[in-house]
DNA sequence: GCCGTTTTCGGCCCGACTGTTTTCAGTCG
């Protein structure tokens, strides 16, 4: 059993036992396990085997045992206890929005009610409201959670919550009455999948209402969960929910460093004021009433001011997931990551020689407008003929384009590059004769997605091995919302790409955005280089790499573990020495 | 169940909102 189904064991077990009404902390031991686990960056069968998944901080001997079980026979004693000891349907009816274990549990043993299908009948008939602590309105709440269940998604892609959240920043910034605002939450945090998007206002007390009106009346507002005096909550048109709160100018430091989290992390700050005495919240430092000795906590107006009062250097939203960047902000070792500026171009580029629907000349153009240096095209081999793929001979009449092109330009470089095709067995649509003749190679698979991880794995390796691939396109395998995904071990590509010393992408297109950055932490601690590119078919699809950024960001690189980030010539001396 | 600059016991982040109550429990983030 893998690490991803041993979380989602544990986080399923945390949550029986909340519904069995055990101590909450347990309960909160097997969620934080379940969280730990998911983030291994190391493989959890060695974990086991050698005894040093112990050792990992949240988890303790009876997390350690249950995983043990879970890895080694595919199940676990306390696991199947558990579970049996409740109805399958309860499980799902913590999904409801509004209803939770407490209630699940009540409804359970009074009602006798064990399914969704169930519930949905009892509201129906009014059988809750007889219940103490249950009403009409609980009643009407449930049905809505129930039809919102089937109706809206909590996983967006980063680009469509983005794009969702501008909307509403456009609406703060013409608003006279809003001093600061901000989006927070996974959003700012650059995640690739967003559940929520929060947003953080400042404004005085006696504005916030007008400014709650002119939220909630949003044309993209298509419905209000709830609205208070310093918080409202609404489903907007594109399906996402969003949530604003509005604080003094004097708490929105803290208030944005809150809601921007993640909850790991704002656990961790937490605990670090208390050690000094002070308790931390949405709005302030406090002294922790009874303790003596301890210093005034300072006002703070922006978010580096409450790092530096804990004695921190200022931590990057991207790196707020309590990963170690606490102890590289107490040396003062937090590094100067990448940014869009650094980029000096990118090499996954198509053209109308395939299915892009710019030309060469345009896409070049375009990248000079960006003010990059180069632009490498990889338009698609010829097995992809729903693309239009480019034969050998097609292949030298764009070389001597792009030969022209370079002749007449004096600051900009044009890298011949190719997007092949890994074949169904591991093998390249272009033989290597071919394959020489360009800078660069991209390999991708594009057919046959229903393979086992094992055979998709095997696939990618042995397409890595060929001399000539310079880095893995596509490196799908995992992202939820992705169409074309196929299952692949990145942890094992990753491996390969670092013995062959090749390079792999993070495909920054909005519909793929490929690789989370659990994975390229991994490959850059395996000194795998890593090329962000936006697998652009015009010219407007340049800047996706806006997207890929924020994950390279998350991922900790710097401007030296990626490639685009280089000057021509290093570039170059990359290329030719993997060949070699 | 986990953890330890308060270390083998006694804590475990904290506040807003809602619906039900008439002071609070449940849920959420």
């Amino acid at each position: 059993m893998d690490k991803k189904a041993v979380a989602e064991i544990l986080d399923e077990m945390g949550t029986l036992f909340e519904i069995k009404g055990e101590n909450p902390f347990k309960c909160r031991a097997y969620h934080n396990g379940a969280r730990v686990v998911e983030a291994l960056t190391q493989d959890i069968a060695e974990l086991v085997k050698s005894d040093r998944i112990k050792e990992v901080k949240g988890i303790g001997p009876g997390l350690a045992e249950t995983i043990k079980d879970l890895v080694s026979t595919g199940t676990s004693k306390s696991y199947e206890s558990v579970k049996s000891s409740l109805p399958p349907g309860l499980l799902e009816m913590v999904k409801i929005q509004g209803l939770g274990p407490k209630r699940i549990k009540i409804l359970f043993e009074k009602l006798k009610i064990t399914s969704i299908p169930e519930l949905k009948e009892a509201c129906e008939k009014h059988r809750l409201a007889q219940l103490d602590g249950f009403g009409e309105k609980t009643e009407e709440n449930i049905l809505k959670g129930i039809e919102l269940r089937t109706r809206v998604s909590d996983k967006h892609l980063y680009s469509a919550a983005k794009e969702s959240g501008d909307e509403i920043l456009k609406l703060l910034g013409r608003l006279k009455e809003v001093k600061r605002y901000e989006v927070a939450g996974s959003l700012r945090r650059k995640k690739e999948i967003i559940g929520d998007i929060d947003i953080v206002v400042s404004a005085e007390e006696k504005n916030r209402q007008k400014v709650f009106k002119a939220f909630v009346t949003h044309p993209a507002v298509e419905s209000i969960i709830g609205q208070g005096e310093t918080k409202a909550s609404v489903v907007l048109n594109s399906g996402i929910n969003c949530d604003m709160r509005i604080v003094g100018d004097a708490e929105y430091a803290f208030a944005l460093n809150y809601f921007t989290g993640s909850k790991e992390h704002n656990v961790e700050m937490r605990s670090r004021a208390r050690k000094v005495g002070w308790s931390l919240n949405e709005y302030e430092f406090s002294k922790i009433k009874g303790e003596k000795n301890v210093k005034r906590p300072p006002a703070c107006k922006e978010e580096q001011d409450i790092y530096g009062a804990l004695g921190l250097s200022y931590v990057p939203p991207e790196l707020r997931e309590n990963a170690g960047e606490f102890e590289a902000a107490e040396r003062d070792k937090i590094p100067h990551l990448i940014e869009e500026k650094d980029l000096k171009g990118t090499f996954h580029c198509h053209t109308t020689a395939s299915d892009g629907s710019n030309s060469l000349e345009e896409m070049v153009e375009a990248a000079e407008k960006l003010g990059w240096q180069y632009l490498g095209i990889a338009d698609h081999s010829k097995v992809a003929v729903y693309a239009n793929g480019l034969t050998p001979d097609r292949v030298k009449a764009q070389h001597k384009e792009i030969d022209r092109l370079n002749s007449s330009k004096k600051k900009f470089w044009i890298f011949k590059g190719t997007e092949v095709d890994i074949l169904s067995d591991g093998t390249l649509d272009f033989t290597d004769k071919v394959l020489s003749s360009f800078d660069y190679v991209v390999a991708s698979i594009h057919s046959k997605f229903k393979m086992t991880e094992a055979e998709a794995t095997a696939r990618v390796i042995r397409a890595l091995k060929n001399k000539y691939v310079t880095m893995l396109g596509h490196p799908t395998g995992r992202l939820l919302l992705s169409r074309d995904g196929y299952p692949l071990n990145l942890n094992d590509v990753i491996n390969a790409a670092s013995d062959y010393g090749k390079s792999i992408e993070i495909n920054a297109h909005p519909l793929r955005l490929d690789l989370d950055w659990r994975l390229v932490k991994y490959a850059k601690q395996k000194g795998v280089k890593i090329c962000i590119n936006p697998d652009a078919h015009n010219t407007d699809g340049l800047s996706d790499v806006r997207f890929g950024v924020g994950i390279a960001r998350k991922g900790w690189l710097e401007p030296k573990n990626v490639v685009n980030c280089w000057p021509v010539k290093e570039v170059e001396t990359f290329f030719s020495s993997i060949r070699s």
